[in-house]
DNA sequence: CGGACTTTGTTCCTGCGTTCACAAGCGGTT
DNA sequence: AACCGCTTGTGAACGCAGGAACAAAGTCCG
């Protein structure tokens, strides 16, 4: 046991894991301004979090500020990187590169967070050998082999839903354990690979349900509240 | 009192709402379908939940099942539309016409669930005019007449982060009450408006996290299992 | 060198969400 | 008409996350 610096290996919530990504985004945005140290007051409000709360996510990596001063930005940014596993960068494959698997593939932000993108498929011909974000688009009869050449754990699905069990079925088979999945479906997967199901639907008619919740009627200029 | 029809108004908690979403977009499938009635373990399959969650979910809407039977599937889609306030279309404004902005907003699906843009808007006046999904693109000075003119309380945010802050603060200005945010960035408002923060690489940086935790060592042919 | 101030790390507690399990109710059947 | 099986709806318990308050610790200043 040549490494005994990390303090404790306790379990750390989803929710916790969740936040500690936003910390991780808005410290990279201190360090490139060149501070040195931050609070947890100003972290959390950068992060929208409550402070106490952020205190706790942090301690979770064991202690890793200085009392009296703060936290020092590379310091925790490296070590968070470390926490979350993208200290170095990690190979994704996005099948479906339609309107939306375009803007992600072709999206800046995911490779300075440490994803990189290094096979997009599409069954369509026709966007085969398109070049989005420096990859050319291939067939996505080479799933199988693009994920077993580069190792790939990760998965985008963004094609239409009929479609994306089948998708789903064949990134597992293939040795995919993590899938973010776009399309309106549940997708049904064994023990031991992870789903993150993004709807943006779902998060439009949550606000609805808020709009409605809070009584708003604005008729001409007669506000009710409740 | 005409209708008393409902039950109670028990509050509906958040977590629950989001699922309701999930609940009628299956129940929209199946009313397409043509099935008549579905019961709580093929729904809650279905929608890749726990059979008895799903009912306690829909038990916030008084009973609206048959027991020893099921749910008759056009009425709960029609009470839980109702619910959730998307009984008639909702209008929504989208700010940032880049790529994923254009992919929003020539999605068909938002329409299907109740939801339309009736003002597209961007700062480069190179976008403006570009027609997406049957919207015409205007330029951002347009905001506070669109939002005025169509009663909009829902807005999308597509923008750079460095701007969405101050988007979100006139569209806050022009009366908008619920906001959707794509930019990286914690925005802040003042009581009484909702957030939705969709952060995709929070998504894949919680499945990079869950992957490393698995022990994943894929080296060769060579594989570690926890 | 000592005291006071600042900020972290932790503990307790409250409230929410989820799950399990059972009673209640309805339809079909004999 | 009564019984039986199936499914809903609800009550209770468990676990977890979030928030507030407090103690520990280090720094800065006099
Ligand atoms: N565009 C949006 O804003 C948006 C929003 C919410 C959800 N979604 C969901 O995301 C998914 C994609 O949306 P989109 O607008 O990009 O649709 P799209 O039709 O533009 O793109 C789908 C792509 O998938 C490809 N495809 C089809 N079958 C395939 C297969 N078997 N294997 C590989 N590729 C295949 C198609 O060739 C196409 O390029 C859909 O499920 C949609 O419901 C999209
Ligand atoms: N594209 C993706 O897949 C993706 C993924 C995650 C997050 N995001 C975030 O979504 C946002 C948009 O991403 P994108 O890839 O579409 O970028 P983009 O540069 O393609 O689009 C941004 C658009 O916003 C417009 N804009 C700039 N300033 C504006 C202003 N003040 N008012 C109105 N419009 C303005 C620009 O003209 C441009 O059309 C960014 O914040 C990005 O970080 C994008």
């Amino acid at each position: 046991m040549s490494e005994s610096r990390e303090p404790r290996a306790r379990v750390i919530p989803e929710a916790t894991v969740a936040r500690l990504a936003v910390y991780l985004r808005v410290l990279t945005g201190l360090a490139d301004a060149g501070r040195a140290s931050v609070s947890s007051g100003e972290l959390a409000s950068a992060a929208g979090v409550n402070p106490a709360g952020l205190r706790k996510d942090l301690s979770y990596l064991g202690p890793c500020g200085v009392r009296g001063v703060g936290y020092a930005v590379p310091a925790l940014r490296e070590r968070l990187a470390r926490a979350l596993g993208v200290e170095q960068s990690r190979s994704c494959v996005l099948v479906g590169m339609g309107n939306l698997g375009s803007a992600l593939a072709g999206y800046a932000g995911f490779g300075t967070r440490g994803f990189s993108f290094v096979g997009l498929l599409d069954a369509d011909p026709a966007r085969v050998g398109d070049v989005v974000g420096g990859t050319a688009v291939r067939p996505v009869d080479d799933l199988e082999q693009v994920v077993a050449e580069h190792g790939v754990t990760i998965a985008v699905v963004t094609t239409p839903a009929p479609v994306a069990q089948s998708v789903c079925d064949r990134l597992v088979d293939a040795g995919v354990r993590s899938i973010v999945n776009f399309a309106p479906v549940a997708l049904q997967v064994p023990a031991g690979v992870d789903v993150r199901q993004v709807d943006l639907s779902v998060e439009l008619q949550v606000l609805a349900f808020l709009d409605q919740q809070k009584g708003v009627q604005v008729v001409g200029e007669q506000v009710v509240l409740p």
